[in-house]
RNA sequence: AGGAGUGUAGCUCAACUGGUAGAGCACCGGUCUCCAAAACCGGGGGUUGGGGGUUCGAGCCCCUCCACUCCUG
């Protein structure tokens, strides 16, 4: 057949999927020292390089251990997006795969993982300058007015976004291009990636994860998260950058401009690290494209009890 | 021990002169094609500290007990 043949051609990869502290950066650290891996980076928040310690990426002696890519390699005021990092993640799991070496995709943040796997549609990049105006025709205009706006301009829209975000999008697609967004997401989009994806999903018992959260808060305060909020406050970069918006980071600066005490400011960010975690699980529960070979779901943090288990998996079908 | 006050959803608090309890947050569920550690949508929850009384009717008035807080000694 030749969907075998097109499978025997794929490339093995392997994603580490599933919330915020579910144990995804030890169980990367295992596969790639058992199996040969390159560990990429698919969480949106590890790109920039001046968040360390509040986003909880790989340390020296873990670096150690295996080749890691893209962790901390775009400055806090690059802001990164779902298609450019697909490429960069491509480009880094080629080099891999041509260099012998297994990639293994570790992060959080599903989108990128969806992007990377099913591909986005080719809409043309819309320039900075345009996303700006539509934001300030909103901030303008009021929620009602701009989604009036919006429906003059596409007046077929039938599926109106709720949401800020997405009209906004909305918005500045048609205002780059001419064409609604729907019109542009009915075209072809990216070709499927030469990879065969393994997908393991970690997905811990809600009071598993939200304990592991808080004490993990806790030890990033130890090793110095709020110096390092200090340092990214004295950049003064614009806080609308996806960068400004980290866990943690918020509730930290606030501390430091005096708004809120210590105290509450780690109680902050605790809970939005909890509220995070949720809207992640709620993700992968549903929006994780589905493997042919399908996913593995473990209903537990990675420990090195799953090791093994975890192992002969991939041996399997990679 | 005496005086004053408070006790309403997990938390903080709301409910005009008595008309069978609401909000924010939490929690749970959901949405998701280029800012996603983002941006949004929805839901369940309270024998109003216990007991008794007055009243057609009490979170609200009266009695009593309990708990906590403050003041005085």
């Amino acid at each position: 057949m030749q969907d075998t043949r097109k499978m025997a051609a794929l490339k093995p990869a392997v994603i580490i999927a599933g919330p915020t502290a579910s144990g995804k950066t030890a169980c990367a650290l295992a596969l790639a020292t058992e199996f040969n891996g390159t560990i990429v980076n698919a969480d949106a928040q590890q790109l920039y390089r001046e968040l360390s310690i509040l986003t909880d990426r790989p340390r020296p002696p873990q670096l150690a251990l295996a080749p890691h890519r893209l962790f901390g390699v775009l400055a806090a005021s690059d802001p990164c997006s779902a298609g450019r990092w697909r490429e960069l993640a491509l480009a880094e799991m080629n080099a891999a795969s041509d260099a012998g070496r297994l990639p293994i995709l570790v992060g959080g943040t599903g989108l990128y993982l969806k992007a990377l796997m099913s591909g986005l549609s080719s809409i043309p990049s819309v320039p900075p300058e345009i996303r700006g105006e539509a934001t300030e025709l909103y901030e303008r205009l009021g929620h009602e007015q701009f989604q009036a706006e919006l429906a003059r301009l596409d007046p077929g829209m039938s599926d109106m976004p709720r949401d800020k975000q997405r009209l906004i999008r909305a918005y500045e697609v048609i205002a780059a291009t001419g064409k609604p967004l729907r019109f542009w997401q009915q075209e072809s989009g990216d070709e499927a990636p030469p990879f065969k994806f393994e997908v393991l999903l970690f997905d811990p018992p809600r009071d598993v994860l939200y304990a592991a959260i808080e004490r993990r808060f806790d030890r990033m305060m130890e090793r110095g998260a709020l110096d390092e909020a200090e340092k990214i406050l004295a950049l003064n970069l614009d806080p609308s950058l996806p960068a400004m918006k980290a866990v943690g980071l918020k509730e930290l600066i606030s501390h430091l401009k005096g708004e809120l005490s210590l105290a509450d400011a780690i109680i902050k960010a605790k809970q939005s690290s909890r509220n995070y975690a949720k809207r992640q699980v709620t993700w992968f529960r549903h929006q994780l494209p589905h493997q042919p070979s399908g996913a593995r779901r473990f209903p537990a943090q990675f420990s090195e009890s799953l090791e093994r288990e975890i192992f002969s998996f991939i041996r399997h079908c990679c």
